[in-house]
DNA sequence: AATGAATGAGAATTCATTCAT
DNA sequence: AATGAATGAATTCTCATTCAT
């Protein structure tokens, strides 16, 4: 009746103990449900993962996207897409983590298809970094290192960030924004009353904070 | 007869598959020895894995403190950490992700050690951004969200250097300090004939990039 | 509404893999209907085995008794009786195999009732076996020896006859009684004319030839 | 140390409750080791059933053959045939009734190979039969149905023969031997004096009578 | 130092069956 | 009459580890 019970219980486990080390009956323990009945929600336990994993990326690429489109001038695209990145990490850390960290325990084929994705999803910021740079926006001594840090930088917010931390969303999102740009040598200034945040979706696999602690 | 032959299938392994999902079998397989016979070197698989984070962490301790020695000027010292960190990551890029990945595959009691091994390792970092911002050499709306970017940005070098790739070391280090210096509006130009860069250790527990060629 | 589509499932799938390789699911899926459904018209797997050996061998019985009340005649009731057998168990042939192969698959309860009714079918070969040795009109080393022997090559006929094949039912009968005959040393040239042959059953049990093909 | 020992539980259950319905531990137990133990001897339940299969067919296929080759008179052959698929069958009943009934239980590559084996089989008597005929030595209705005859009722044997029962192993020899040759009408009263009985070979695989009895 | 044999515990998955709808 | 959801028990097989040799 709930697949989204099974995926945050799932995303939950997967996240603190990793995909491997977590066995279908802890899942079905953390669900509330009999591990059998599992079989009913999802063809495989890789299945389950492959699933979480297709809506966290998509999602990703979705929100980035929209962020592109939001201008066509190259330092408000960084700091939407940067913000993007930040403000869907930051809302769901824990699904970020397992989309980022699992992947190798894909077969091959839900591997190529999620790698696939996940080339997509970074396109868009390889994109952005080369556009600005070949307009003159942007100064870097190289491209790729320079999209790396950047998406590795926003990627490492789900290992710390808690909604009830010293720092609202906003303000870590502002914050990353303005080191990006630095990174970039881009003069956001330019465009300050711009607003380039939008509200970061909530996956349905994302566990709530309180909604089952992680077990020892 | 030779542990850095397990530790280095080990690390192969679980840098690929994970450590949950590597059996002491294969492990034994890639090292060339019969499975058993690994219990000749350690005491159990967790161990193995402790003792190969504990080396990681202590080399990049060791790193990293003799970074902060090498002068008293904030900007020369972030300077120094940030190449001493992708230098050792890059030249351990498989060591090092197994030791970032796998804390939670520990025990309680080895992980509680290694995460202090960990802490002490980001306190370097939290000490010279604190220190710069104190001086005003530096200027970052967090120091927190700072340091935690600078780290995450050097770490995710494991992700992707390649020895025979495109950038020598040399100018991978350069353009991370250069990106983390503007990241933190810090002036290094100031101290440019300073040699910050010391020759990054190799562990004997990082494969060879063509010992062994990584198992589907 | 039709047990018989169950049974003739049932049949199809327990030949091709037998009772225990055959799945409630699997069995639902030939028959058309949800698995739990199966459960309207039997009360376990088992039951329906035992249901459709009951209804075999009980018209095995009855065929076989009918055919021994044709004539006093050893010989013709030899005749008759193997008729019978094989022109049952080639217009059965997945039935009849069923019932053959899996009493073992029974509890101790259904298989003691239906080791009864195959014992009182062997009993009718027995009778008319040892009648026609003490009259003097058959000729073997060992009354039992022939009976088994007599019976297995008549079953056989289930492991290859097909409806369409090379040869018509009646003349695979003739071939047998032929056969039978010369085994005992009976003289049934006497009793050319008798029409010792009766019209198969069909049982409800029995799949038709293309009703479903057999999964692999 | 002794694949024969889990071959002999194997056909002893296999015999007993056929392939499907008998479990790994099941099978270990009647072994006398740990259910993981079977794997150090086999790869797998399915490989374990091919393995004791394929010997089977193979020893049947030499003995038949050896047998062939004691005349070249159809009368003899057919003689000798038939004395050793009594001998090994009623030497080795429950590997023979194993390797006649789970062909079904193998998967295709397997299942190719062994009908592959069986059909080689058969074809010794398909050989001999149709000689016999040629020559003018047999008569039967049909080639085919006698040689299926022939064999079903030889493999019958398996069903009910014990060492220790009524009659010697020679002696159902001797009496079928006669039954198959008044079936093909083959006068083998002319070669009376030859020795046509070859020592049954007993097969690994083959439980002795007392080494465990068959649990309910 | 090294290994083949062995094992108890646990892995993912399927099973026949029940039941509320 | 029919079914989707649910489950405890069982399935085959793999696991890390031990030990006699």
């Amino acid at each position: 009746m709930d697949l989204g019970k099974v995926q945050r219980a799932a995303v939950l486990l997967f996240a603190a103990h990793g995909f491997a080390a977590t066995g279908i009956r802890e899942l079905g323990a953390a669900a509330g449900i009999n591990s059998a009945t599992i079989y009913h929600y999802t063809g495989s336990k890789e299945d389950l993962l492959a699933s979480i994993m297709r809506s966290c990326l998509e999602a990703m690429i979705d929100a980035g996207s929209a962020a592109l489109r939001i201008s066509a001038e190259p330092t408000i695209q960084l700091t939407a897409l940067v913000a993007s990145h930040v403000g869907f990490t930051a809302t769901n850390p824990l699904t970020s983590r397992v989309a980022e960290y699992e992947m190798r325990a894909l077969g091959p084929e839900n591997r190529y298809a999620m790698q696939g994705l996940r080339d997509e999803y970074e396109s868009l910021f390889a994109l952005v970094v080369e556009r600005g740079l070949r307009v003159g926006d942007f100064t870097v001594d190289d491209a790729t290192m320079a999209r790396l840090a950047l998406m590795e930088m926003g990627t490492g917010v789900a290992h710390w960030y808690r909604a009830d931390g010293r720092l609202t969303l906003t303000e870590v999102q502002h914050n990353f924004v303005n080191m990006a740009c630095k990174m970039l040598s881009a003069d956001h200034t330019l465009f300050d009353g711009t607003d380039y945040i939008r509200q970061p979706v909530l996956l349905g696999s994302e566990p709530t904070p309180n909604s089952t602690s992680i077990p020892a």
